[in-house]
RNA sequence: GGGCGCUUAGCUCAGCUGGUUAGAGCACUGCCCUUACAAGGCAGGGGUCGACAGUUCGAAUCUGUCAGCGCCCACCA
């Protein structure tokens, strides 16, 4: 036997373990025509990020499902990488600049550049790493970064592409501008938050001073950009109104009053201050009234030259100053409170500005159509299936990216203008010269591409497009994507949509979409609340198996409120597994390799139950269901294996007989065996280590390549399950009369056992000392009754009648007690099962088995409660 | 203004296509350091499955309405 130490120690074998997969190479897959294909690209983590519960989740997942398909013998690949994520590292380093005074433009951009790049190499690494400690079985070999070389090449393909065929184009445009980041964002990277602000109302005076309009705004200060003012066409107390002009209170300017469809005449005044450069729908409205567009804030949001004397103020001052001034004019006419959203930058959390600019945009209609029709058609679906209206309806009224960053860290824009001939022109390969004019006075544009343009492209540039690879030959379409729901609309649609123009096939046939790890009140973990958990810690402290089986279990698409008691519990399960195959190992020498001839009925009922949860288990892998999975192998584990078949094997280990020692020794290993297997993708560390010890071929390989088991549909037994509950019920009962009696251990208790069943019987008599191990120093005698001069109690369980004789084993109130309890719950089970059955509907519709079944339940009870009646009986007249 | 999710034991949550007396973990009570495991064992207490109505022989499960909580989308300033 091999030595196991008494408690599980992970921080022991995790790294000892991981290390010998990766020397068995064991995590490399390449195409094979013998094997399916199995691919997962991993949702690539920020380069300059530490691990987070998501990230565990996430990562979690993906590694159960890939480890289950390389045991299956697929070809599994799981690629695995990292994102540049332009905003957010730029962001990291420009801090660390700050913090040394300096700023990116002190250094200018190469320089800059360089210096992320360095940052990257140097930090980029420890996200890896801590995949590693997950357990991840990545292919290290194909580790990808979105800046790779290859992968820079697929960007700019796809720009140039989508360029020459119209659907990238640059715009002069209302985008959402991020003060913090300076720069523009997605309409998916901003966040709407509720606001408690106010909706104040102001007069403009018209321009012949006949009199004033009153509007209503919440954000004062924009009317610094104010060219027109908007009512309802259809309005009457404005109709007068429309095409004169008003006077700017602050700018003196004359600004027109249009009429247009989009104002909304119950709301405020019914009259709407134009601000085309920083509204979407004033901006609208401005194209159709061919106004004039002010931007009166610059890159950081501070009022800029067209704000006249609020110059040089920030948003809120201007705001605070454009109100003092309106009330010095006696125009402020009051305020309400009002409740609304404001768009804040997902990133940095800046309130953000709508702000007029130019920007680049890909036409998402026309690339939408196909993706809107794969996931109709089903060629990928989503698993939890609700989140498939989630997608369709974003990608039915999906709107224009917003592409450019003005940022310097990711891909530049491959565009080049022409100062001479004015051509604008994408390239593949940088030009030296004007395509039109051979001009030299050429540029590039100073923008980089959103970090979500290169990751869209994710499943397939990393399988080497736009090369044509024998890899991207077999893997592609990849079978699954396993990120959180929060980034369905960022990442998963816009893969879809490349996937299909690209490629011309759906990029994966599922997104299996989890929820968000939060903390045990519910909030989303954050920097800022500083209640995040580091999975790191959690796993020096618990063990990688823990954290593991703690989110597979919980993972059934909600968010995961994560309370740390439940890691401990999953802590407390791997050491139960850990000390049971202690147990199995000590008496492992007397196992054979195969199964014996005649199995006994504890034996018969374990493998049946294994035979079941092999089938269920894998069903449930096969379907997504992982937590579900999950939990069958923990109640399986701990509720079946050790509480019931382990105990049931002692009898037998520590008798003298060697057959039945080597026989159920055998069958103990045979089923650790398997549950082993069962197990791995979840708990991989101590399921191998375990597994090492193993005695015998079949652990001669790492568990991490052994086989999925089979479920073994002969071993199926349905009597042996049926006998071996009625022994559990006869030790379940006898334990509780010995629980609810006060009877110490140590007393030993004669139960005499007797049935109408003569089979029944005698397979309990058969199990005798088994019998004898599980309910404790237990006499059993079968077949005959207590001597008739002595009270009993009758615990009587199915068609099998316990009676135990009470002398000098308890007070007859306690037996009293417990028998009015049972004769309560019997005539309430009476009462449930005669009002059922004399239903008439019932007997008529219901399927005649589960009628029959009924009406067995209610003799049983019958016959329990006459029973029971009897007892009191003889307790109430003690006998003679 | 739409859409989605949730509401089950003191707490946190499972419960698939409707059919034994609704489960788990933690917490709680009693007994036990029984030679795999006290991070454990055995036994136990605790729930009108959010409310109402409907479908059905039968509803935690299906349908509708409502309430509370949470999330997402949307150009009412």
């Amino acid at each position: 036997m091999s030595e196991l130490s008494k408690v599980y120690a992970p921080d022991e074998v995790e790294g000892r373990i991981y290390k010998s997969w990766e020397e068995g190479g064991y995590f490399t897959a390449s195409p094979d025509p013998s094997k399916k294909p199995f691919c997962i690209a991993i949702p690539p983590p920020n380069v300059t990020g530490v691990l987070h519960l998501g990230h565990a989740l996430d990562n979690t997942l993906q590694d159960i499902l890939i480890r289950t398909k390389r045991m299956q013998g697929y070809a599994a690949l799981w690629i695995p990488g990292t994102d540049h994520a332009g905003i957010a590292t730029q962001n990291v380093v420009e801090k660390e600049l700050r913090s040394q005074g300096r700023t990116r433009h002190d250094l200018g951009r190469a320089k800059f550049v360089e210096l992320v790049w360095e940052w990257k190499q140097k930090y980029g690494g420890q996200i890896i790493e801590q995949l590693k400690r997950l357990g991840s079985s990545a292919d290290w070999s194909r580790e990808r970064f979105t800046m790779d070389p290859g992968l820079s090449k697929a960007v700019r393909k796809v720009f140039v592409d989508l360029f020459n065929e119209d659907l990238i184009y640059r715009g002069n445009r209302i985008i959402n501008w991020c003060p913090g980041c300076e720069t523009a964002i997605s309409d998916v990277e901003v966040n709407h938050i509720d606001h408690k602000g106010e909706l104040v109302r102001f007069k403009y005076p018209l321009a012949d001073r006949s009199g004033h309009v009153t509007v209503a705004t919440t954000r004062l200060e924009t009317m610094l950009g104010d060219t027109a003012i908007a009512v309802h066409p259809e309005d009457d107390r404005y109709r007068d109104l429309i095409g004169r002009m008003a006077r700017h209170p602050i700018h003196g300017r004359e600004i027109p009053i249009v009429a247009d469809e989009a104002v909304e005449s119950e709301f405020g005044t019914g009259a709407v201050k134009i601000t085309p450069a920083h509204d979407q729908t004033d901006f609208e409205i401005a194209e159709r009234h061919n106004l004039d567009k002010i931007n009166i804030f610059d890159v950081k949001a501070f009022v800029n030259e067209n704000g006249g004397p609020f110059a040089g103020l920030n948003r809120y001052e201007a705001r605070e100053a454009v109100r003092e001034e309106l009330a010095k004019q006696s125009l402020l006419t009051g305020s309400d409170e009002h409740e609304y959203q404001i768009g804040v930058c997902d990133r940095c959390k800046t309130v953000i500005e709508p702000w007029l600019s130019e920007q680049w945009f890909v036409r998402m209609r026309p690339l939408a159509e196909p993706a809107i029709e794969a996931v109709k058609q089903g060629r990928t679906r989503f698993y939890p299936e609700r989140w498939t209206n989630y997608y369709l309806n974003w990608m039915e009224q999906v709107r224009d990216w917003c592409i450019s960053r003005q940022l310097w860290w990711g891909h530049r824009i491959p565009v080049w203008y022409c100062d001479d001939c004015e051509k604008v022109w994408a390239s593949m390969d940088d030009p030296s010269v004007c395509s039109e004019c051979d001009s030299s006075s050429i540029r590039q544009d100073p923008d980089v591409l959103d970090t979500w343009f290169s990751s869209q492209l994710w499943p397939f540039s990393v399988l080497g497009w736009p090369e044509q690879t024998e890899d991207l030959a077999y893997f592609y379409p990849t079978v699954a994507t396993v990120p959180g729901y929060e980034i369905i609309h960022l990442w998963v649609s816009r893969m879809m949509i490349a996937g299909l123009h690209f490629m011309g096939d759906v990029p994966f046939k599922w997104a299996i979409i989890h929820g968000i790890v939060r903390d045990e009140k519910g909030q989303k973990m954050s920097k800022s609340l500083g209640n995040g958990i580091d999975p790191i810690g959690l796993i020096d402290r618990y063990g990688t198996d823990a954290l593991r089986f703690t989110l597979a279990e919980h993972a059934t698409g909600q968010d995961i409120f994560l309370n740390e008691e439940w890691i401990a519990g999953s802590r407390n399960f791997a050491n139960k597994l850990w000390n049971a195959s202690r147990f199995v190992l000590m008496n492992a020498e007397f196992a054979a390799d195969e199964l014996p001839e005649n199995l006994e009925i504890s034996d018969r009922w374990i493998l049946s139950l294994l035979a079941n949860v092999t089938k269920d288990v894998t069903d449930r892998l096969e379907r997504f269901e992982i937590a579900a999975a999950a939990r069958t192998l923990y109640e399986f584990i701990w509720n079946e294996y050790c509480d019931w078949y382990i105990e049931s094997s002692k009898s037998r280990l520590y008798g003298d007989d060697d057959k039945a020692k080597a026989d159920v020794a055998t069958v103990l290993v045979w089923v650790l065996e398997s549950t082993l297997r069962l197990l791995h993708p979840i708990m991989p560390f101590i399921t191998e280590e375990i597994w090492m010890t193993l005695p015998g071929t079949k652990s001669s390989s790492a568990l991490i390549v052994a086989q999925w088991p089979e479920s073994d549909a002969a071993a199926i037994d349905l009597e042996a399950e049926a006998s071996f509950d009625r022994i559990k019920e006869v030790v379940g009962a006898i334990r509780r009369f010995r629980s609810d009696h006060r009877v110490a251990l140590a007393t030993n208790v004669e139960v005499f056992l007797s049935s109408a069943n003569a089979e029944a019987l005698a397979n309990l008599r058969r199990e005798e000392s088994m019998l004898a191990g599980l309910a404790r120093h237990t006499t059993f005698m079968f077949s005959s009754e207590p001597p008739t001069e002595e009270a009993v109690a009758r615990l009587s369980v199915g068609d099998i009648d316990i009676a135990i004789p009470l002398a000098g084993l308890l007070d007859l109130d306690a037996e009293r007690e417990r028998l009015n309890k049972g004769l309560g719950q019997a005539r309430a089970e009476i009462e449930r099962l005669s009002t059922k059955l004399s239903n008439e509907g019932f007997r008529a519709k219901a399927p005649a088995d589960v009628v029959a079944q009924q009406e067995q339940k209610l003799k049983e009870q019958s016959e329990l409660e006459a029973m029971v009646l009897d007892q009191l009986d003889q307790l109430d007249t003690p006998s003679k």
